[in-house]
DNA sequence: GCCCTGACGTGAA
DNA sequence: ATTCACGCCAGGG
């Protein structure tokens, strides 16, 4: 069997739609992106996909960044400060270098619920 | 066909 | 926190 790809036509717009399903005001990792799209474990492909779509297509590219909350181009180049500003307008702020996942990220509930938060409330709130 | 590079991810040193 | 190595796969030389 064609163990690899037998339609790279379907896996880039299977990428393109997970890409455009990420929130706005949510941030994903190329790696959740790739899973969502059904292509788990090709997180470059997701890269190779968005450098050729551009920034001309209508995708929220900018809301795709690395699993560890960077982005993925160098700190201070063009796409950089690029991808930062549309972010910046989405109220998503860069701590640092990177973007906090906690509050931004995506998939975030789930990861949230294993690390139990601290619970801080209000005093005299019953429960 | 081989080798290198890349908008990546993860684990180990 | 940083660096390295590997796995992944598509393109380009």
């Amino acid at each position: 069997m064609k163990s690899r790809n037998a339609a790279p036509e379907r896996d880039h717009a299977a990428i393109c739609q997970a890409v455009r399903d990420i929130p706005h005001g949510c941030v994903a990792s190329y790696g959740e992106v790739a899973a969502r799209a059904g292509l788990p474990g090709r997180a470059r492909l997701v890269g190779r996909v968005l450098a050729m779509a551009g920034s001309g297509e209508a995708l929220p590219w900018h809301r795709v960044l690395r699993a560890d909350g960077t982005l993925a181009f160098a700190p201070g180049s063009r796409a950089f400060r690029e991808q930062k500003r549309r972010l910046a307008e989405e109220d998503i702020a860069l701590v640092g270098r990177r973007v906090d996942l906690t509050r931004h990220g995506w998939q975030r509930d789930l990861d949230a619920e294993l690390w139990a938060p601290p619970p801080a409330r209000p005093r005299g709130v019953r429960t």
